[in-house]
DNA sequence: GCGACAG
DNA sequence: ATCTTGTCGC
């Protein structure tokens, strides 16, 4: 597959986002974060990717499940195509979880990405489920950088309002979130502000980082 | 052409 | 993402 072939799945997927609530925040029971984490190759075999996910309890942010998936790399990464090197484990991690959550917070691009289909977005519509990405750095788009804890401002890309920058605490440099699928953008603010938890990073992304990292240290098992 | 560039 | 100890700042 040439990179023209992976830019019109992209935009096949980018088509097929929905960016309206498919439940309330009330109504959200819960929720699930997932990451990555690689393991070196040995001298004949390529790095394996590390899916771990994680089912909290919302808002409690009481984890109640979680799984997780390695599967061999064979994708490289390439800024703007990185759905091609991490969705495959992520969608297997997701789909032997016993409880399925209500929104799935994904390490990454929304739909603020150059084709509007970032790894977030390419799982929720994969999988038919809601989620939000979560970035810690901006891949394209334009925003003020909000400077008070707590505070939000709207990132724009080729005139669309396409996610935000949110100061999540003092002394951190902003994270950026945006809608992958199934959400508006108000609703993903607002639920990732809600399952901050003291740290930077909200806490499904967190825990499902702990947790990738732990399986990792255990040679992955 | 040059620089930027999720994880 | 990954390789890595101490260290500066709130």
């Amino acid at each position: 597959m040439d990179r023209g072939e992976l830019y019109r799945i992209q935009r096949e997927i980018a088509s097929r986002t929905i960016l309206e609530d498919w439940i309330s925040l009330d109504q959200i029971e819960l929720v699930a974060g997932v990451d990555q984490a690689f393991l070196r190759g040995g001298d004949d075999e390529g790095e394996m990717i590390i899916s771990a996910v994680v089912v909290l309890e919302y808002p409690s942010m009481k984890p109640l499940d979680s799984s997780y998936a390695i599967l061999s790399v064979d994708f490289p990464y390439i800024p703007g195509l990185l759905t091609f090197r991490e969705a495959p484990s992520i969608i297997k991690a997701f789909s032997s979880l016993d409880r399925k959550p209500d929104v799935l917070f994904v390490d990454g691009c929304g739909i603020n990405h150059p084709r509007f289909a970032g790894l977030a977005t390419h799982v929720g519509v994969t999988l038919d489920i809601p989620t939000v990405g979560v970035a810690k750095n901006i891949l394209c788009g334009e925003g003020d950088l909000p400077v008070k804890e707590g505070d939000a401002s709207i990132i724009t890309y080729r005139g669309r309002e396409v996610g935000y920058y949110l100061k999540s605490k003092k002394g951190c440099k902003p994270i950026i979130v945006a809608p992958g699928h199934k959400i508006s953008p108000e609703s993903s603010l607002k639920l990732v502000k809600s399952c901050i938890r003291g740290y930077k990073l909200p806490e499904p992304t967190r825990i499902a980082h702990l947790l990738a990292n732990k399986i990792k240290r255990d040679g992955g098992s």
